[in-house]
DNA sequence: TCCAGAAACTTGAACGATCCAATCCTGCCG
DNA sequence: CGGCAGGATTGGATCGTTCAAGTTTCTGGA
């Protein structure tokens, strides 16, 4: 067993301090460039990785950002947060940071995770995924000054901290005009109860897309909890009061409830569900995709930008999803 | 902002030594109890957090553990990842562990990537999830004592390493007996090429049941990739061939294929799934549920144990199925 | 009362990196 | 050819903790 290479091996190895090979590291353009050559072959050569526990003692900065991965709530639209924390640990990796994991039950916990984390792990900052109104994590993040990006627009003070979202208005409107032009006009819209910013976002864009089509949306949406059975509840009463020919969903969940609900029906009913699970791709269901992997990257950008002291970066981003055509639609 | 708390901050403010303040934390039986409930209180009097990185410094553990994050391979099957890594989290985070993420797209980067964590990060451990005949990984690690956890057995080498895995053939005996039981006769068999150790197990499980019950299970199965599509071409075979009654799945996309097929056949052929994902719940499809949470927790178990060098607990654990009863059974 | 031995506590050093201030070159100009 | 500016390089101090070794305090038996 070979030991442990630190710093001063590869200094004695290239000859010259550890300094210089720090400067390496950290300030390559003061080092003269033959120098650096040569200590760049020694760390390749012995393998050299700065410990970065030593790093981070000095420097005060871990270079790991926390995500929280959540309980699979419902269930179907899991796989969202799985592929969202995919594609931010493939970034963060890219710009040298790691993502680490916690969880916490309630705010009231995650408030008290966040104390820990930061006091113990010195984290470099957060991102929280699907804020509230008032949420409450917010505001004591950026209270005591610790960056951190949300992956969900703060819909109450869009200007309250930086965020990544997709334009889910655009997503349903797509959705809708495709529907509009394959020849449908009773289009109907199946969402989540008033007063969510997401759900709202996303009948906006059904309502705005019809309206400016010369169809009236009265009567033809139906708002509930998320949820399969609900979805299919829904569906079976827009059937016996204004029979629609098609529906776009504010979630996959719905559509499947949608789906189920207008098995027999003829001529079939067309259904449009939102977020591309993998569910939607199994079975067939269009869907509105989200570009979650861009997501993560844009809120890897933000935290950067942020962290390297840019403040001239733009602190929103706002992205637009794409509609994956499947024999539903 | 007031200064930053360290050790001499509370050894200072419980008028003791920096090592007795240590003491308390790390061996609080040398320590006289009126001492270490005035370190104690002095400690939550001032909000002190022993800092992890100069901790690691010392010690040389990180209290980190890694976990790989896979970029959604099949999609349907995703979400058990997902469960997974919130039982890990959740448990490592009780036991005094965090959860740290890495990807890789092949197995060569993903040794690279064992290289670089423990290099800059020094990582105590790691968990893989699902691994393969004479995989180069565990290979990799064990060659340097790394520690680590499988979950999923090394099908060639059962005694090479801890793992943790969930018992596939007791899962797909017990659906195939509860078909048997509800009356069905001629029980199907949807799985994976032989040459699978999971694929293999799941099918010896409905093999050996049948048997058991005195049913030739000659004819009965049907191998291919994992996929719905997949599922649903082999069910249309098994129906214009042997017609089963009833078809129990390897996974729940076979499960979802061989719905699809089913659909309009009378009587009703039952069918089960296996992994229990939110689609199986979503649209009743009768599954077998691997107890995620508790398979995280027996992996969080195991690598404490020989972590903290207690080197006689057990080394394997095979967990046991439950079937979740839906209207498709 | 005294002393040995154990228990409780204290002190200095070290982990491996970066920061700071001081020193050493090197080339260039007068 | 000496001096000087400027950048390149060096050694020492430091971050917060634990280890190893040393010192003081306590306990109980003669």
């Amino acid at each position: 067993m070979a030991e442990k290479v630190t710093i001063a091996t590869v200094a004695r190895h290239a000859r010259v301090s550890r300094q210089t090979v720090s400067n390496v590291l950290n300030a390559p353009h003061i080092v003269r460039e033959e120098t650096r050559q040569r200590v760049q072959d020694a760390i390749s050569l012995l393998g050299y990785r700065a410990n970065q526990a030593a790093r981070q003692m000095r420097t005060g900065r871990s270079r790991l950002i926390a995500a929280r991965i959540e309980p699979t709530r419902d269930g179907i639209n899991g796989s969202v947060l799985d592929r969202f924390l995919h594609g931010l640990t493939e970034t963060a990796d890219a710009a040298g940071y790691r993502v680490l994991l916690y969880t916490a039950t309630d705010d009231e916990r995650e408030v008290a995770t966040y104390d820990d984390l930061l006091g113990t792990y010195e984290l470099d900052a957060f991102v929280l995924v699907g804020t509230k109104y008032g949420d409450p994590r917010t505001a004591w993040l950026a209270d005591r000054d610790v960056p951190f990006v949300t992956f969900g627009r703060p819909w109450d003070a869009l200007d309250a901290h930086p965020w990544v979202d997709v334009d889910g208005a655009a997503g349903t409107a797509q959705a809708t005009r495709h529907l509009l032009a394959t020849g449908h006009r009773r289009i109907a819209f199946l969402g989540w109860p008033v007063g969510s910013g997401v759900g709202d976002d996303r009948r906006a864009g059904w309502h705005d897309a019809l309206s400016a089509a010369g169809v009236d949306p009265a009567g033809l949406h139906r708002e509930t909890e998320d949820g399969v059975a609900e979805g299919q509840r829904l569906m079976r009463d827009l059937l016996t009061t204004v029979a629609p020919t098609a529906v776009v969903c504010a979630s996959d969940s719905l559509a499947l409830g949608a789906l189920q609900a207008i098995r027999d029906v003829e001529p079939p009913v067309s259904v449009i569900g939102f977020d591309d699970t993998p569910v939607a791709a199994a079975i067939g269901l269009a869907s509105v995709s989200q570009p979650l992997g861009e997501a993560a990257a844009r809120c890897v950008d933000l935290l950067t930008g942020v962290l390297d002291g840019n403040h001239q970066t733009p602190t929103h981003v706002l992205l637009q999803p794409t509609l994956a055509l499947r024999h539903t639609a």
